[in-house]
DNA sequence: TCCCAGGGGCCGA
DNA sequence: TCGGCCCATGGG
């Protein structure tokens, strides 16, 4: 693994700290938090009732929930996990039950839908044949080796879904780290996935709630100011940032 | 009209 | 290994 000049100074703990205060929690999963905040949501999606921690419906939820969000906004999903509810298709063999076309119909506000239910079938046929109906914890490569798992999903998936304490990585992740500690966005490529990752996880507590938060408080300030063009006015790591103090 | 969203698979070089 | 392309709806 590199070990990249701009990243001697990384303090991860201190970025977590002051996202957290600036921001408070998340609460991305498990739903009951979200709900405790929000109530009901706008589209009437209602995760108290569908929520039982540790249940295998929770588990396969939350993976239900990473697949469809690839590369799409929660908003989409929620509308479509919503609608899977009502259905009382948060379930693998409720899933596995329907025509792929016919399934991609019911998700199609979430994009992507025609590879999206083929992904879903097989996350079904997986959690049913291999994970007792969610019931027990796969591993990492496991996940992996399903058509439609890649690393940001299959750590989602363990971290929400089965709270196994692993770092998520995702694009605003690397984006953080880059203007942060790297001279220009150009040195980049110095770190992939797992280098990142390990990153992270030598550098913080070994705590499922930090990493559960962490992720989230990541992709709120991507949201809000570390943008693709950044917003850096007013930003919650300014000043300190390599990024800001240069524009 | 363009850009982006809580990515991943595939293919050619 | 990598870069480029494809998948596709919905909101700002």
């Amino acid at each position: 693994m590199p070990e990249q000049a701009p990243y001697n100074e990384f303090a991860p703990e201190k970025i977590y700290r002051t996202l957290y205060s600036y921001y408070g929690p998340q609460g991305w999963w498990p739903l009951v938090s979200y709900r405790k905040r929000q109530g009901f949501n706008e589209r009437g999606y209602h995760p108290e009732i569908y929520w039982e921690p540790g249940s295998a419906s929770s588990s396969f939820e939350v993976a239900l929930g990473a697949v469809l969000t690839q590369n799409t906004s929660w908003k989409n999903v929620e509308a479509v996990l919503a609608r899977l509810h009502e259905l009382d298709l948060i379930d693998p063999a409720n899933i596995l039950s329907l025509q792929t076309d016919d399934l991609a119909l019911l998700i199609r506000p979430s994009g992507y839908f025609n590879q999206k239910a083929r992904k879903l079938h097989i996350l079904a046929e997986f959690f049913l044949s291999k994970l007792d109906d969610g019931k027990r914890i796969p591993a990492r490569e496991e996940l992996l080796a399903l058509w439609g798992i890649g690393p940001e999903t299959a750590d989602s998936i363990l971290l929400y879904g089965f709270h196994v304490p692993v770092f998520v990585v995702d694009t605003y992740t690397n984006r953080l780290v880059d203007r942060l500690y790297a001279k220009d966005e150009t040195s980049r490529d110095s770190l992939r996935y797992h280098g990142l990752q390990e990153l992270f996880q030598k550098n913080l507590p070994e705590s499922e709630v930090i990493f559960n938060e962490f992720h989230a408080l990541i992709v709120h300030l991507a949201k809000d100011y570390c943008r693709s063009k950044p917003l850096c006015p007013g930003c919650p790591l300014q000043p300190g940032c390599l990024t800001g103090s240069h524009r």
